[in-house]
Formats: C-alpha cells, structure tokens, sequence
DNA sequence: ACATTGATGCTCT
DNA sequence: GAGCATCAATGTG
C-alpha cells in the first residue's frame, strides 16, 4: 500500500532553511508521535520562529550552552526543553549545523489518537483544548526530554516525524508578536497562526515579573 | 469572558 | 538567586 500524498514525510531539506520559511510553511502538517500505545496525529495551527544566536528572544541569543545544544545541531531534530518547572516545550531545529534557529510548535488539532491524547490531558474541557499551548501540546503527545535532540526524519519508525498534510494557504496565515517575549525580541512579528482556528493558544503579552520587595 | 496568582524546579549569572 | 517561549484554579462580570 502506497502512503497518500498528505502522508509523505517531510525529508531533511525542508528543515534546512531559514526560520522564517519553514515557521509559516508548518502550518497545516501534520505532526505524528510514535508511542508504545500507538501513533497520535495533529494538524499544527501555531508556531514561533526563534532565530538564532541574533534573536534577543532566543534561548540561543547567548550561545552555545548544556541546555540549547541540540538548536546548534543539524536541521530535522528536536530541541526539547524543561520550563517553569513542570512543563516541556518541542521546537524542530532549522538552518544549517551550527546555527541555532527554531520553530516552538504552539497550538495543533488533534486528528489521531484523541484517545491517547485525552489520557495525557485529563483536565482538558474539550477537545480543542488537547493540544491548545506548548505545553499542553508536548503533555498531549508525550514528550519530554527523552526526545530532545532525536532526529525527526528518521523514518516510518522514529517517535517523531513531520508529514505534508494539507498546508495552510498563505492567505489563511495572520502573524504577530511572539507570546511572552518582551526587550527586543518584542519586535518582531514572528508568531504564525492559521486564521480563525479554534486550537490555537490565547495571545499573552509580555510581562515583566519583578519578585522580590517593592515599595 | 477576562484578570490574577500559585505551583514548581531547572538554567545561567 | 532571578527569571523563566506556562497552566489551571479562582475570582469577578
């Protein structure tokens, strides 16, 4: 049985391009994550570009560290990190080796294996809310930091691939500030989301949180 | 619907 | 020690 066309992976190449080219052209694919309980299957509708060591919102802004390694390596791979101490975000490392840009996959419609994701996120109201934030999309498809760094066009087997889906059109992608990224970084209109689609995340602005004594 | 805030621990300075 | 690419519960309308 030959695989549809909207079921061909993604190959390497596609990675190995700028940020900005890859970020709004992930819209609309599909997102498959192998798991020992069977496959489950979204449709990304929010993404965030973060490019490279020149990008103040970047965890790559001040180099290379333990941490941002896997965004210095090659296109095609996971960067998996660990925030606010409970939750995990997936981004898909862009551009060439060496380099350290990355899309934050945001916001996705869950299309398989509801099943699986609703055991993942028991707190979830409804079903567009599964995968409705980064981290309720990592939680949604069982990633954590096993998966950083792992290479994401591996294969039929590997537990993570990109396949064509059905793209967003260019006239149905809107863009603007990323959320939570303040300074700088602010600047950019570097968030991309499908118009109009119930699963992408609420925009938060950046705010800054003095802790501490005030006053 | 929107605003506010606690939870929780890792990473880098 | 400060800050974090967040979520969910709580309060108010």
């Amino acid at each position: 049985m030959i695989d549809a066309p909207d079921r061909m992976p993604l190959a390497r190449e596609f990675f190995d391009r700028p940020v900005l080219e890859v970020a709004p052209d992930l819209l609309g694919r599909t997102l498959v994550r192998r798991t020992p309980d069977g496959p489950i299957e979204v449709r990304l509708t929010e993404v965030e570009a973060y490019a490279g060591e020149a990008d103040p919102g970047s965890h790559a802004y001040r180099g290379r560290t333990q941490r941002n390694a896997s965004m210095f390596g090659p296109p095609g791979h996971a960067y998996v990190y660990f925030i606010y101490g409970m939750w995990f975000s997936l981004n898909l490392v862009c551009g060439p080796e060496g380099t350290a840009s990355g899309v934050l996959l945001r916001g996705a419609e869950v299309t398989k294996g509801a099943d699986l994701a609703r055991e993942r996120r028991p707190k979830a109201r409804k079903d567009r809310e599964l995968a409705q934030g980064p981290a309720r999309l990592a939680t949604a498809l069982d990633i954590d930091r096993t998966l950083n760094g792992i290479d994401i066009c591996a294969g039929p087997e590997a537990p993570l691939s990109v396949l064509f889906g059905t793209p967003v059109p260019a006239s149905r992608i809107r863009s603007g500030p990323r959320t939570g990224v303040g300074g700088e970084g602010a600047a950019h209109p570097w968030r991309f989301w499908a118009d109009g689609d119930p699963t992408v995340s609420p925009y938060r602005a950046h705010v800054p949180r003095h802790r501490g004594k005030q006053e």
